[in-house]
DNA sequence: AACATTACTGACCAAACGGTCAAGTTTTTT
DNA sequence: AAAAAACTTGACCGTTTGGTCAGTAATGTT
């Protein structure tokens, strides 16, 4: 039984250490997926034993659904922001250069949830049927307003969502692909990529 | 020594059975990637056992690469049928359905190869950097002439080929996020998709 | 200083895994 | 029908891996 089981208060170097552990579990996972990570792995990229590693948790599982759980608490933070009162195409940009920016500035967490969901999502399922599933629902119904408020193109909202995403991500997530492509190119991907879909997605919004 | 390292020609029972082994490790790769997958669990897959696995392939290795080439003879097809002389809004609006229909028919394929790049490409690197970057060039020169004749809105030609893989893959890859948010619409995703995307893309493009 | 709690580790274990091999069976060739 | 080649597998092996545990060291408390 780790000492994350017991519901006694947490001590100083129990927060250290678990944050050491789960910077480099982070590193590790993102590398190398859930099943192609070891508890060896992180332990020596966080220089602490093995068992030390067990001490602060369970087993590896949880270790992968401790970072998911901090992962999604900020992961959803940006679409949490759209405003209905503010203007709708500079609502949608403001979100798409967020999104853009945390998959350049956290592209660990991005592969790491890329990852979870390819797998079809074992440990956040829940999550993605409720609360994302929720907030989508209730962002869907402001693109809908805008739209037929005349503010926006009609669209739908659903898909816009699901290209914007599929869109910003692919840079931390295809990283690799997307450098192979562009290599002889010097500019940073994630430079030229905010204009091309701000301006891409404005394009379609215009009325 | 497995067979296929021999140069001796390939019997009936030689191609029925490599075929056999590679239907099913493209469904265990797809689903639990390659450090998840286990040569027993592409035997069972097979209804064949494990020893007989390793006289077709040598290892578990060169079952994931002989996947990864299959793949990718396939996967590139339709960016080279992109052509120059036809109307270019119809060309890139072909192109997107061609992918779509791909991720909707060949959903382990995508994954499979999300998979690879989500780990670095560790076995296609060569391919990313060669033949598809140089793909991707001569398709670029295409779009900046079309721009340059007026025909296409000016765009960003490497930018425009990556937002059309990450949206269309996206239903493939993350077909588990997709069906969360959507779950309680009855129609398939890649029904709507497919207008959408055309739509995005050809305002977008337009001149 | 004495005690209690927390933190840590070397040694170990059982299961899973990739891969081998000798011996047997089936298919093809002559 | 006999010989050769191709195919198949149970048993096995060395390594890796997740996880345990008894004992020790460090830290905090009185």
């Amino acid at each position: 039984m780790a000492r994350s089981e017991t519901t006694k208060k947490t001590t100083r170097i129990q927060r250290q250490k678990t944050d050491v552990i789960l910077e480099a579990a982070l590193d590790v996972f993102s590398d190398f997926g859930f099943r192609g990570s070891t508890i060896d792995m992180i332990a020596n990229r966080a220089n602490l034993s093995k068992p030390n590693i067990l001490y602060y948790f369970d087993n590896k599982e949880a270790i992968h659904i401790s970072l998911l759980e901090k992962l999604l608490k900020t992961w959803l933070a940006p679409l949490h922001e759209i405003n209905e009162n503010n203007p709708p195409v500079e609502e949608i940009c403001k979100y798409i250069e967020q999104k853009l920016n945390m998959a350049r500035d956290f592209p660990r967490e991005s592969k790491l949830f890329a990852n979870e969901i390819l797998q079809g999502a074992p440990h956040v399922l829940p999550e993605l049927q409720g609360s994302l599933k929720d907030l989508v629902s209730e962002k869907a119904k402001i693109i809908r307003k805008w739209a037929a408020q005349g503010k926006i193109a009609e669209v739908d909202p659903h898909h816009l969502f699901f290209s914007i995403w599929a869109t910003t991500q692919h840079y931390a997530d295809f990283d690799i692909q997307v450098r192979s492509v562009l290599n002889d190119e010097t500019v940073d991907p994630f430079d030229t990529a905010a204009p091309f879909l701000k301006k891409m997605f404005s394009t379609r919004l215009m009325p």
